[in-house]
RNA sequence: GCGGCGUUAGCUCAGCUGGAUAGAGUGUUUGGCUACGAACCAAAAGGGCGGGGGUUCGAAUCCCUUACGCCGUGCCA
C-alpha cells in the first residue's frame, strides 16, 4: 500500500504542476494528504482536496473534478469524485500480485524498514531486582523491551538487550543478617528465590516491630531498630569485600537469576547483558569527579545536587549528605559505560511512566556535562499495572507472580489442547507456547501508556482479540498449506472482496513495522495483527481454497494463504510470540 | 501548589500529523459445522467521544478552561 501511495502521490503533484503552475506542491506533500476511506466501498484510497482549494484557490470539488480527468496510473482501475473527495480504486490483480509476490521473494524480510543498517542500539529493559518476587509489574518493561530489541533488530540495528539487575543496595544487608539468623543452605537451594523473598519480608516485618516497640518506649518516639543496625553493618561488610558477605551475595543472585531465567526461557528472552547495579559502583566517582570540575555540583542542603532550575525541573541529586550516591549517579555512570563499550547511536530504557522525571532529569545532566551523545538517550516509559483495580503490594499479597501466570496459563491451554492432540509432549510445548502467547499478547495489546488493570478473566481468555485467535489463525494457514501442493504465485484470475482485502491487510505491513519503531509501540504490531488474522479468517471463511474448482484462482487461494503465513510469523515474532504450526 | 499521563459503547480497548454516517473484542439476542481446523464466520441491539468555551469549510483528534482518576515533585530505586 505504501508503494501505491508513494506512485500516487507523485502522480497527483505532477499533474498539479502541470494544470496548477502557480502551485508548489511537492509529491511528499501529497502523500502526506493521501488517506485510506472509512468505507472501502468509497475506494481504496483517497485525496481529500479541501486542503488544496487555498492554495490552488478553486473549490474542492472543481479540483477533484480536475485531477480525476488527468489522472491515470496502471495500478488505479478506477478514480472518482465524491463531494470533495477524489477516491481511487486500485486494480486488484495486478496490486495483489505485486503484493503476494514481494512477498515471497523478500521473505523474512518483508516490512523491514531497513533503516538500522550498520547502527548499534542498547536497550536496557526487565532489570528486576534480585531476591524479590518477578511479577506482573515486571511484565511490561520486560516484554515491551524485548518487543523493542526485536523491531530494531528487524530494521538492521545491532542490538544490546541489558538487564541492568538491580543487584546491589541495602536489602542485601538486610539479607544477609536475616540468612544469617534464621535460614539454612538447604531451604534456599530447594525453594529458591521464594525463600530469599520469604527472609526479605520477615526481616523488614521484624524491623517495623522493632521500631514501632522502641517508638513507644521513648519519650520522643524516636525509631531505633538493632536488626536494622546489623543490617547497615553487614552492607557495610559487603562493599568493603569481606569475603563470606561477597560470597552470599553472590550465591542470592545467581539463585534469583535462575528463577528469572526459567520466564525469560519461556518468553525466549535472552539478553546480551547481565550487568547490574553492583557493576558501577566503581565508575561513579569519575562522573561525580567531571560534574564538579565543570561547575555544575553545587552543596544545598548537604547534598550534592545539579540545579535544573533554568529548564523547568527539580534538582537532580547526585550525592547525598553522607556523600554516597544515587540512582541517578548510578545511571549517569552506566550510560557513559555503555557508550564507551557499544557507540551506541541510541539508548533506550524502559521502565514505568512514574520514572520519567527522573530520567528527563538525568538526560539534561548529561547535556550539561557536554556529552555530545545526550540525544541518543530515549525514555520509553509505559503505564502501571493494577489488578482488579488495586495496587500492586506484596505486603498485601496482592501480586500475581509471573512463573504462577505462566503455569496458569498454561495449564488451561493444556486441557483444551489435549482433546485435540493425544500426544502428552506435544500438547506440553503447544500448551507453552499458547498460554505465554496469551499473556504476552494480552499485555501488548494495549497503548503502553495507558495503565493496565490486570484482568486474569481477559488475560486467559481464548476467544476474540487474542493471544490463541491469532496462532489459531496461523496454525490455520500452515494447515492449508500443508495440503496444498505446487507453485504458490498469483495467477490473473479475478479476486473477490474478501481476497482484495486480504492482500491490502497484508500490504500495510511494512507501514505499520515502521509507525511502530518511531513511536516505540509494540502494540502497533499487536493491532495490526488482530487486522490480518480478521481478513485472513473472513477470506478463508467465504473462499474455498483447496476445493476450489477453478485451478486459477485456487493457486492465487493458496499463494495468498502463503503470503498470509509468512506476514504473520513475522510480526508474531516481532511481538515476543511463536508460531507452532499446531495448536 | 506545580508538572506529567489518562477520561471514547454495560466491560476491556482502537481511532494515524483534524476529513466522508465514531470502530473492535467481550457481554446480551440470533444464524452458520455430513465444510480446507467452529480457539472460526455472520447479523441485531448498544456510544456521539467527562463538562464548557474556542480555532476551522470540517474537531474524539488542535487551543483554553473545568471536573475526576493515576503518577511524580531532594537525600528509595
Amino acid at each position: 500500500m505504501l508503494n501505491l501511495k508513494k506512485n500516487t502521490a507523485s502522480a497527483i503533484a505532477a499533474l498539479i504542476a502541470e494544470k496548477y503552475p502557480a502551485a508548489t506542491l511537492s509529491a511528499e506533500e501529497i502523500l502526506d494528504m493521501l488517506e485510506y476511506p472509512p468505507d472501502k466501498a468509497m475506494g481504496d484510497l483517497a485525496l481529500p482536496c479541501f486542503r488544496l482549494s487555498k492554495s490552488l484557490r478553486r473549490s474542492p470539488m472543481e479540483i477533484a473534478k480536475t485531477l480525476a480527468e488527468g489522472i491515470s496510473l496502471p495500478e488505479l482501475a478506477s478514480v472518482e469524485v465524491q463531494g470533495g473527495y477524489l477516491n481511487f480504486r486500485v486494480n486488484g490483480v495486478a496490486f495483489a500480485g505485486r503484493v503476494v509476490r514481494e512477498i515471497a521473494e523478500k521473505g523474512e524480510t518483508y516490512g523491514s524498514p531497513m533503516c538500522g543498517e550498520g547502527k548499534t542500539v542498547v536497550l536496557d529493559y526487565s532489570s528486576p531486582n534480585v531476591a524479590k518476587p518477578f511479577h506482573i509489574g515486571h511484565l511490561g518493561t520486560t516484554v515491551i523491551g524485548h518487543s523493542l530489541k526485536l523491531l530494531h533488530e528487524f530494521a538492521g540495528y545491532k542490538c544490546v538487550g541489558i538487564n541492568y539487575l538491580g543487584d546491589w543496595g541495602t536489602q542485601f544487608g538486610k539479607l544477609i543478617v536475616a540468612y544469617k539468623k534464621w535460614d539454612d543452605k538447604a531451604a534456599v537451594e530447594e525453594k529458591g528465590v521464594d525463600e530469599l523473598v520469604a527472609l526479605y519480608v520477615r526481616i523488614n516485618n521484624e524491623i517495623k516491630a522493632e521500631e514501632d516497640a522502641s517508638a513507644a518506649a521513648s519519650a520522643e518516639g524516636v525509631k531505633s531498630s538493632p536488626l536494622a543496625d546489623a543490617a547497615r553493618a553487614e552492607f557495610k561488610k559487603l562493599e568493603e569485600g569481606n569475603e563470606e558477605n561477597i560470597a552470599l551475595w553472590k550465591w542470592f543472585v545467581a539463585v534469583s537469576l535462575e528463577e528469572y531465567e526459567k520466564t525469560y526461557r519461556q518468553l525466549g528472552i535472552t539478553f546480551d547483558s547481565y550487568k547490574g547495579e553492583s557493576f558501577y559502583t566503581d565508575k561513579m566517582p569519575a562522573q561525580v569527579q567531571r560534574l564538579r570540575d565543570s561547575g555544575l555540583l553545587k552543596i544545598d542542603d548537604g547534598a550534592s545536587i545539579v540545579d535544573l532550575e533554568p529548564y523547568g525541573m527539580p534538582p537532580c541529586l547526585i550525592l547525598k549528605r553522607d556523600g554516597s550516591t544515587l540512582y541517578p549517579t548510578r545511571d549517569i555512570a552506566a550510560a557513559v559505560y555503555r557508550k564507551g563499550t557499544y557507540g551506541f547511536d541510541k539508548a533506550i530504557y524502559v521502565t514505568s511512566a512514574a520514572q520519567s522525571l527522573h530520567f528527563a532529569q538525568w538526560f539534561k545532566v548529561v547535556e550539561m556535562m557536554g556529552y555530545d551523545w545526550y540525544d541518543k538517550l530515549v525514555h520509553v516509559p509505559y503505564g502501571t499495572v493494577s489488578i482488579n483495580g488495586a495496587k500492586l503490594a506484596t505486603r498485601t499479597g496482592n501480586v500475581i507472580l509471573l512463573k504462577d501466570l505462566f503455569a496458569e496459563a498454561i495449564s488451561r491451554v493444556y486441557d483444551i489442547t489435549k482433546e485435540k492432540h493425544p500426544d502428552p509432549a506435544e500438547c506440553a510445548d503447544i500448551a507453552e507456547k499458547v498460554g505465554v502467547g496469551a499473556i504476552v499478547f494480552y499485555y501488548l495489546s494495549n497503548n503502553r501508556m495507558r495503565d493496565i488493570n490486570f484482568m486474569m478473566e481477559d488475560a486467559l481468555s481464548f476467544d476474540g482479540n487474542t493471544g490463541p485467535y491469532v496462532q489459531y489463525t496461523y496454525a490455520r494457514t500452515c494447515s492449508v498449506l500443508e495440503k496444498a501442493d505446487g507453485a504458490v504465485a498469483m495467477t490473473d484470475a479475478a479476486l473477490g472482496e474478501r481476497e482484495m482485502e486480504l492482500a491490502k491487510a497484508l500490504s500495510r505491513f511494512p507501514e505499520r513495522v515502521e509507525a511502530a519503531l518511531a513511536e516505540y509501540e509494540p502494540s502497533l504490531i499487536t493491532r495490526y495483527i488482530l487486522d490480518l488474522c480478521a481478513a485472513y479468517n473472513g477470506f478463508y471463511h467465504d473462499c474455498s481454497i483447496l476445493s476450489c474448482e477453478d485451478a486459477s484462482v485456487k493457486q492465487s487461494r493458496i499463494a495468498l494463504t502463503a503470503a498470509t503465513r509468512r506476514v504473520l510469523k513475522t510480526a508474531l515474532h516481532l511481538i515476543c510470540m511463536q508460531s507452532p504450526e499446531k495448536i
